[in-house]
Order: structure tokens, then sequence, then C-alpha cells
DNA sequence: AAGTGGTCTAGACCACAAT
DNA sequence: TTGTGGTCTAGACCACTTT
């Protein structure tokens, strides 16, 4: 009936309900009125309210807790940072563990790892500059945080590097995997990040328990020693929507004899 | 009739197309059969078919041309890099189109550009250590790749620090406001960068006309000189489906005396 | 003018977890 | 058992861009 502006009614009642939750009428964890009742309310067929409840969804901004209802998302950010994962304070400490401890608030971690000889996919191949059909070590690890999926982490190196090593028999080596590779004579010196979003793929909604619009960061890391040899290649796949993905920067403005350290000649 | 799995309908529907998505059968840019022959072929009922599609659409695997038709997603991701911009090779040539010049593909950069003296939003203040009520000078950007929008950069600094540069009257100062602020005497040294991935807000995604499941990412930098004082915050929002973000980190591991280059007190 | 997708109605049955 | 959201049908009218 009242076509006031040419924004579809799905819309309007979208927004609505998104400018509630923004100005706090609607507050993180709080639930939305059902489906029956914003039918009366707007007077209007169940599908458009369904559509509108689709529409915050999709955004990331609502949950459906089926038989429950719908709900305000309340998760708070995580802050990812993968410089974390070279910098450890705590020998003892996993990375992981103690990513969460900076970040306080009783979170409990746990992880399942799991190692084996693959033979990888181009993606990981070509970064780490192995041939067709050569062996790789895999370490893949799926972490938890109170029992919720954090992210996937999956490491690669050439299995002739390690396969003398405890890289393929101790899921937990307690120094850790990079200790390991400069105790074989391949310090991580320089590391090549590479970040790109995407939804996520099927499996990987199973596998990290994603809710639908939530986005995916797929986070590949390219360890190099001194002489650019690349060692290790790590993939996270992590949810975007949680993360805050932070980095620290130097030397930057003005340049200072950049042209000596270019990378573009091996 | 054929519920042999739980899995609904419009999953399988999804899933199978999907998956010629994936093999190829259905390549980029081609087009989809049509909701009428979906439904014809699937013998269900419209709403299956677009249900269907939704979820395609939302995984950004699938766009609408109405009235067109549906087709496979087929832009190419672009390359972000966040240390392009403090990395002039030609001084002559603006950040931006630099940038795209290393892509090559004859791509048309342009921007728009605006500056104004605002009350910055929390999130800027409180990185550039500014008081309450404190006027920033503020430089919109929204950029361009043929026409189209490719992300929009926003810089704050104090009023107070650039109120008698050409800061706030030059919309497009040649040497690159870097350089006019290591003039000012405030060289940037070191940078943290803070990324950030969500789905769009309505502004948003007319402001960079995304299509529906398109994440958006938030890359938020605070630029520091020596001793580590803030100056320069830029907001960034770029279109995260067709970026891949990339970074380069040098000193990993194993750590040298971190503690000593920490600030370089000058 | 034709055919596409976008919006919307008014029903129906089902799965599931809370109670 | 109840009430929630999830799936699905069978219609209808409209807006738009290509032809």
């Amino acid at each position: 009936m009242d076509l006031m502006a040419n924004t579809p009614q799905y819309q309007r009642i979208a927004d609505e309900l998104r400018a509630q939750i923004f100005d706090g009428t609607l507050d993180a964890g709080a639930q939305l009125p059902t489906e029956a009742e914003l039918m009366e309310r707007y007077s209007t067929a169940r599908y458009s309210i369904r559509q509108a409840l689709g529409v915050l969804v999709a955004e990331g901004l609502v949950v459906s807790k089926r038989p429950l209802g719908h709900f305000v998302h309340a998760a708070k950010p995580l802050v990812y940072r993968p410089q974390a994962e070279f910098k450890k304070k705590e020998p003892n400490l996993d990375i992981f563990a103690q990513l969460l401890a900076d970040e306080g608030e009783g979170r409990v971690p746990s992880q399942q790892i799991e190692v084996s000889i693959v033979q990888a996919p181009p993606k990981i191949r070509e970064r780490l500059g192995a041939g067709e059909n050569e062996l790789l070590a895999a370490r893949r690890r799926t972490r938890f945080i109170n029992g919720e999926p954090y992210n996937t982490n999956d490491s690669y190196v050439r299995y002739e590097l390690v396969k003398d090593s405890p890289y393929v028999v101790a899921a937990d080596y307690e120094p850790g995997t990079n200790q390991l590779l400069a105790d074989l004579g391949k310090p991580l010196v320089r590391a090549l990040d590479e970040i790109q979003v995407r939804m996520p793929r099927p499996d990987e909604v199973s596998r990290l328990s994603l809710s639908p619009g939530t986005p995916v960061a797929e986070h590949l890391v390219t360890t190099l020693t001194f002489h650019d040899e690349p060692v290790q290649v790590t993939l996270n796949v992590l949810n975007a929507n949680r993360h805050k993905i932070v980095f620290e920067r130097t030397r930057t403005w003005p340049p200072v004899h950049e042209e000596s350290k270019g990378t573009e000649s091996a």
C-alpha cells in the first residue's frame, strides 16, 4: 500500500531494526521480536519479515537460534596478531595460549593437532618452491576457545627438511617449530603475509562452526631465511568477523635507502 | 518428495551449481540458467530456486544483473599493499596511481578528495590522542578504478598541527602528505595497522557500490614519530572480496635483542 | 514488446529444543 | 507439549533493460 519511497518494505523493516541495534534499543545479546510479532507490528506477510531478518543475519548483526528466536549478535572480536607467532615471551607457553593470556578474560584454549605427509595444493607448493610431486610435512591444527572453533592453522614444510626431526612425530613439540627450524639451520628471518577475505566454503562453515553472513580471512604466511629461501608456509583460516588483525611496522617514512633491500631479484 | 538426506532442496541445488562453478562447467562471467529454467530442471517452486541462488550470491560467487540474469562472479582480486603507501618510487606519481601501475593491465585511476575540519569519531580520536572536542583536519578520499569505486581513504591529523600548511587547502598537495608532515617536523617512522573485517553498513554499500555478500575490510593505520607520538590516523575501507592484502615483515625469528630496537630513543 | 529478476501474499507442514 | 524458526507451494504484480 504505502510505497512511500521505492525502497522495499523489507529493507525499511531491516533499517529500522538495524538502527535499534546501533542505538542500543536492542543491545548485544537481546532477543528480537518473534516473526509473528513482527508480522503484526508491520502488518505484513511472513515472507517480508523473514527477508528483513535475513538482511540482518547476512550482515552478521543478528543470529538465529532455533527454536528460540533471533538475537543481536554478541560476540566481541578477538585480536589476531600475526606477529605474535614470532614473539614468544614465555618460552614454555604455547603461542596460542599466550595470545589468549594477553587478552585476559579467562578464555580456555585448546587445540587439535594432526601431523601428516601430503602432496600440497598448488597455492602452498608454489610459495614453498616445491616440486610438483614433492612430499610435504603438514601440521593441521584447529584451535578452540571455550570449546568453540577459533581458527585453523595448517603449516607446511618440505618433508625432506624435517624427516629425521620431531616435526613429523611430535604433534606438540615443546620448543616450537620455529625453534626447530632454526636448529635445522633455517632460521626464519623474513615473512610475507597475504590476507584474503571471502565468504567461506561449506566445509569451512562446518570446520569453524560459522553462522551465515560470516566472512573468513585466509592468512597465508611464507617465512624465509636470510637468503630468501622459503622454509615454511602456514595457512590460517579464521572467522573474519570476530577478529581484529594487528600489524606493526617500522622505518616507513621518509624512505631510508630502500633501494638496497629490494626483493625483485632473487 | 525425495528428502533423501535431510539437507534442504535449495541447499542441494546451490551445492550443484557451486560445484559447477568450481569445476569450470560454469566459468567466470558465464550466465547461469534463468530462474524459470531452473524451476523446470529441478521441478520445484520458484522460491526454492531463488533461495539457492541467494546462497550463491551471499557467498559472493554469483551476481545478479537485473534484468539480464545471474552470472558467475568474474572480478579478479587486486593487490592491496598497505606498505605501498610508504614506498614511493616515482616521486611525482600519486601513490594510488603507482599502485595500479605496478599491476599493469591498463586500469584508469581517479579520485575525489574533500578536505574538511571535523570533530572525529572516538575511534580516530583515541588513536590520535586528541581531546574530546579537539578539531581535526580530515582528508576524505574515494578512489575509483575505471570509474568503479575502489576504496575510501580518510586521513585525520590534529588541526593545530597543519592549520597553516597546504594540508587544509590543497586537496591534491603534490609532494604528498607524508612529506608534508615530515617537513613539519613529524616524520612518520612507525605504523600500527589494524584490520577488521565485517559486513558493510548500508552507507558503505552505496559509497563503494557493493553487491550483496561482499565483506569490507576496515584498515586503520596509526602513524607515529620516533618518539611514538601519533601523528596521522588513516581509515581505509575496501571491498574485501576484491583485494588481497599483502604485508612484508623482517627480523622475526629467532628474536634478536628485540628490546634494544623498540623505540630508538633519538 | 519481451523476458529477466525483485517484491509480496496467504497459506502449509516440519524439526527442534525448551519447558 | 508448545512455540520457535526452516522449508516449501502456487500464485500475483512490478521495474527494469535490452531488443
